[in-house]
DNA sequence: ACAACAATGCGCATCGGCGTACCGAGAGAA
DNA sequence: TTCTCTCGGTACGCCGATGCGCATTGTTGT
């Protein structure tokens, strides 16, 4: 069964993705509703589980991860037992922010942060040394975030 | 000058990056202090910026946007109103939730969603033919999130 | 060592926002 | 028309956020 979202939904899980601290008043105000109603979508809202969850977003900057890098890995072999034990790895190290797998030319693209040139290096060796199965590593720094993360086009 | 953090508020960020819909007494209870001196410390670290912002995350399948993709594009030239013209159509279109300047062989990587294959088409058609200044794209698509995104490893 | 001050945690009081119950308006079917 | 279903608004009780005063601890200077 298709999810249909009435225009009011969509202008309030837009609002809410972009900010949740707003009061419901607030949220009220922004979409054109009372508070209650507002409440009232938005708990359909989760319930119906559009909303994965609410969090706080960190200052990169400021808590020192000053650099930031996409990282292109490709395996020797696909086989089960390599992918696990890459995948086990990946998600034991915390600058790790994010891991695809991926189809196309290379097998994995991995976000990673770092607080400097001599962490990432440390990252580097840690990720060729610890797994055995890598054939290639490609690193691709990020220069400038032109456009920061958006929310999903709701 | 250096911003330092004690275990506390880094326990406190962790703990409002990955939930920021907790009450203070939950809070209070996941750091081990109590709601108003958690507020206070929580308060103090939106002051000095550390927290970028509240926000909600959507469920991306539940909306419809089965696919996502990393795209690296090259422009034929670096030149300043050639990357002015890419940026600006770049930030127009809502199905590219990211874009970043790289150092490396491609010029940026933009992470795009799109709700099937029909519309990667479109949207590829479109970035192609609209910026006269594209030499090289290269779309990869996410199979499957291995790791998806993890918060800053603070 | 001790005094003074800064830092920080806790408890309490107050006030505002959340969540619910109820009411009314509008659309659609019989 | 009238019944009903959906949906938004209003009212209100209660919980949680927020600010304050006090206590405790740690640090610094003499």
């Amino acid at each position: 069964m298709k999810i249909q979202l009435s225009e009011l939904d969509r202008k309030i899980l837009r609002a809410v993705q972009d900010n949740s601290a707003r009061s419901m008043a607030e949220l009220g105000n922004v979409v054109g509703l009372s508070a209650s109603a507002c409440h009232r979508r938005l708990k359909s809202l989760e319930d119906r589980g559009l909303i994965a969850g609410y969090g706080a977003t960190l200052d990169r900057r400021q808590l020192g991860f000053a650099m930031q890098f996409f990282i292109e890995v490709s395996l020797v072999s696909q086989s089960e037992p390599v992918l696990e034990a890459f995948e086990n790895a990946v998600r034991a190290i915390p600058e790790i922010l994010e891991c695809h797998l991926m189809a196309g030319q290379s097998d994995y693209i991995l976000r990673v942060v770092c607080r400097d040139a001599e962490a990432f290096a440390q990252l580097h060796r840690e990720l060729v040394a610890r797994l055995p199965g890598i054939a290639r590593v490609h690193s691709n720094m990020s220069i400038r975030e032109v456009k920061p993360y958006a929310g999903l086009p709701v």
